[in-house]
DNA sequence: TGTCGTACTTCATCTGTCGTAGTAATTTAA
DNA sequence: TTAAATTACTACGACAGATGAAGTACGACA
């Protein structure tokens, strides 16, 4: 597993990688983090929209209502121009901080 | 720079690669960061010692006083053995992290 | 004499994560 | 057919780690 400490400051980015081609909801976003990282990382849902929360006073995401078939809603999230901006930003901050991590790390090759 | 928030879970592990070869002190810990980073991380004093606290709570490290030569004292840690095991593990936990957040980064090649 | 560098300590605040709990609808399994 | 699991959230409070502000104290240098 993965330290959550480590998440932190990535969990935003994350989910505004999942929100760059289309919008989504938290459910699936959820799913997606899962499985994409390889059930390595599996965010909890307080985390999860606690960011949503973050991400939409940031100007970031927007948020809409859709009906599904028998009047249940789910609240989806589409990415702002500012959103694409501020996540191109963090990626650029991410090869950085790789960098810099890297210096103090040792590789070891065992299982 | 860095965003502290990443930087986060690996504090503890960046000052305990420090300890590996020799016992040292704050100060000089701080300038070995700077340094390494090529000045892209500069870690706060309060930020440092209070990881060096949690550190010994934890066991990772001991520490000692060393008089300098007019009655001035320096604060040594030193690095224990459950400290090394500590690192190591995170170290291998740094290389998962790494493959789990690169999944969702796109690389931006421009300057 | 005053400022800079070294070497810390204390305290209070803030942010993001997480545990617990609760709600409510739909889908699946016994 | 009924219970359990899944979907899709919201609210609240606690906690850990980073940080800002401030202070202490000594030596070197100008």
């Amino acid at each position: 597993m993965i330290s959550s400490d480590v998440i932190r400051g990535y969990n935003d980015t994350i989910i505004l990688y999942l929100l760059l081609d289309h919008p989504s909801y938290g459910y699936e976003i959820s799913k997606k983090i899962k499985e994409m990282s390889d059930e390595k990382y599996i965010i909890k849902e307080t985390t999860l929209y606690s960011a949503f929360n973050r991400l939409q006073k940031n100007g970031y995401v927007e948020s809409f209502y859709q009906e599904q078939s028998h009047g249940k809603r789910r609240t989806y999230y589409r990415i702002t121009e500012s959103g694409v901006n501020y996540y191109y930003e963090k990626c650029q901050e991410w090869e950085v901080t790789k960098e810099v991590i890297n210096q103090f790390i040792k590789e070891v090759n065992f299982k």
